[in-house]
DNA sequence: CGGGTGGGCGCG
DNA sequence: AAAGCGCGCCCACCCG
């Protein structure tokens, strides 16, 4: 055993031993260091009041069936320390923000809840909410009333959960879930990890963007000098008072105006003749800058950068890092969310103030055209596959779609999303001609969401099982329409919940890389792209790590399949220079 | 007054 | 109830 003398409790259980330590960062970081030195000393099993590392895990997940299949090696995803503690956790996104404070980094995870949610919906259930536990007896984290519990009891929560999803997950049956679950857990890591490193950025830049779209910060409760001025512009093209934030005002006015429209869209408004119109365009547009990422936003968002001596050089004093919390498979198709912050709309317009610091780059990547290519591959489409060889795959398949590059995205975006607006119906039918085993993996999982059936994604993420209320409608004209929701909703799914796992992988393997070689911090990732911040004598480095790292994270999750996902890194000093 | 909903729009 | 998928966040507005 690993724990010492007085500092925590051994027991043993029946996946094996686990430690609880009072101090757990400390415990963490002595065992990393030792899997390190002594790679085969796997049957260590420890833990602490948040998390623990039972043997069976290691083995299970680690060394245990490496000769057994692929399935544990793409989990592992070609680990240069195999034999390393997988942490278990019940909630890396609670736990670990009080480790990395400690000076803790864990290796790797498994983080229960998120194995929860897909475990649950793998079996057509819904995930419970998570309680930990008081009755150590019980069974897992997640049954009965919730009732915290620490200490010791918490390791056999731990334990008895950890041992109740790897049977499910056998049972399953499902050849990528494994990887999947390893990929969630990397996640929950890399989240935590980058919302404690924050983005780099330059309040000063923020504040001069703001005053050349608003004006001067007001006072509070006042509008800005320059938003004002619209407003009065759409006040006085009404030839009325009225609020242009108010969405009933501003339909009541173009009704008194004579002109009948439905809602005040902008693309509603696009078809009306009125002087309002392009002024309310612009009041909403540089309204939402203000509100949502505005001085007060930066004020609620933006921190310190924690470098020692950057309060104290003057040149420095604007930079800081902006700080949001993100949400590990926010979404049901596996994308992250943001609870706060709102890094996943940052608007292009503020982007200019993400700034790498002095001496520092960042680079910047983004796939193209990520959703079709992994359309190509889980469908086996070979004529689609081939043409992922080209840099934009739009361009590649015009000749066959429509004959225009934008005729063949839309082919391709109706195909994945359901649409059937404008002539997109008619460039359906060519994907039907051209490339039929891609359009029938869509179809077909469209097909079986209206039916109320589940679809998974490449590695197994499950679709929600409908609820009573949805087979309750259905024969209905409610019913109807829900099904056909419900249908564009699955065909979508598996596309974008296919390339939220991809992202996933890409992560792992950014991270660690990363990590390994010290050459930068990861600080961004937005469904298809990611940021890292480096030192500009790393920056050409890391640009082929990315590289790397996209290529690994196609093979992780394809093999050989000749399928191609470029991720083209760019090194900038601004963030708004990319793309 | 505080919470919930809908409109509108930012991002991919 | 949208041009077709997934989100978060702000405001106004409505309700209790």
């Amino acid at each position: 055993m690993h724990g010492r003398g007085g500092e925590g409790w051994t027991m043993p259980l029946p996946g094996g031993a686990v430690t609880y330590h009072h101090d757990l960062a400390a415990a963490v970081t002595a065992i990393e260091a030792d899997a390190r030195r002594n790679p085969a000393s796997g049957d260590t099993a420890t833990g602490g009041a948040i998390a623990a590392r039972t043997d069976t895990a290691a083995r299970e997940l680690s060394g245990g069936r490496r000769t057994g299949g692929t399935e544990s090696a793409r989990s592992d995803f070609g680990h240069r320390h195999p034999e390393a503690p997988r942490w278990v956790l019940a909630d890396a996104a609670h736990d670990y923000p009080p480790l990395l404070n400690a000076g803790a980094r864990l290796d790797r995870c498994r983080d229960l809840r998120l194995a929860e949610r897909i475990l649950s919906r793998v079996e057509g259930r819904e995930p419970p909410a998570v309680t930990a536990e008081s009755d150590p007896d019980a069974g897992t984290l997640f049954e009965r009333e919730p009732e915290p519990v620490d200490g010791p009891a918490l390791l056999v929560r731990l334990q008895a959960t950890w041992l109740d999803q790897r049977r499910r997950a056998a049972a399953a049956a499902i050849p990528g879930l494994s990887t999947l679950l390893a990929a969630e857990s990397a996640g929950a890591l890399v989240a935590a990890e980058m919302s404690r490193t924050g983005v780099p950025f330059d309040r000063g830049v923020h504040d001069r963007l703001l005053r050349d779209l608003l004006g001067p910060r007001p006072t509070k409760g006042m509008r800005p000098r320059k938003l004002q001025a619209l407003a009065d512009k759409v006040v006085d093209a009404f030839g009325h008072q009225l609020n242009p934030d108010s969405t009933k005002q501003v339909l009541a006015a173009f009704h008194a105006a004579g002109l009948d429209v439905k809602n005040t869209h902008s693309w509603e408004l696009s078809s009306v003749d009125h002087p309002a119109v392009e002024a309310l365009k612009v009041y909403r547009e540089h309204a939402r800058v203000w509100s949502a990422f505005g001085w007060n936003w930066a004020d609620a968002w933006v921190s310190a950068t924690g470098a020692p001596g950057a309060d104290a050089d003057p040149g420095l004093a604007d930079r800081g890092r902006f700080r949001p919390v993100y949400m590990v498979g926010g979404a049901d198709t596996g994308r992250w969310g943001t609870d706060g912050g709102g890094a996943l709309q940052l608007p292009h317009a503020v982007r200019e103030a993400i700034r790498a610091e002095p001496g520092w780059k960042l680079v910047a990547a983004d796939a193209a055209q990520l959703e079709p290519r992994l359309l190509a591959a889980i469908s086996g489409d070979q004529a689609m596959i081939a043409a992922t060889a080209a840099d934009d795959l739009y361009t590649e398949l015009a000749p066959r779609l429509g004959g225009e590059r934008s005729k063949a995205k839309i082919a391709l975006i109706s195909a994945m999303y359901g649409g059937t607006a404008g002539d997109a119906a008619q460039l359906v039918q060519l994907m039907r001609d051209r490339f039929p085993a891609a359009f029938h993996r869509v179809e077909s999982a469209a097909r079986t969401g209206e039916k109320g059936g589940l679809v998974r994604t490449w590695l197994g993420r499950t679709v929600p099982a409908p609820g009573e209320r949805w087979w309750q409608t259905l024969n209905s004209e409610d019913g109807t329409r829900a099904a056909t929701g419900r249908g564009r909703f699955t065909r979508n799914f598996i596309v974008q919940g296919t390339a939220a796992e991809w992202a996933l992988v890409l992560l792992a393997l950014l991270r660690r890389e990363l990590h390994e070689r010290g050459l930068g911090e990861l600080v961004f990732f937005l469904h298809d792209e990611v940021v890292v911040h480096c030192p500009a004598e790393h920056a050409a480095t890391v640009g082929s790590v990315i590289e790397q790292a996209a290529d690994a994270a196609t093979r992780t999750l394809f093999g050989d399949l000749p399928v191609r996902i470029p991720l083209r890194p760019k090194v900038v000093d601004s963030y708004s220079e990319a793309k």
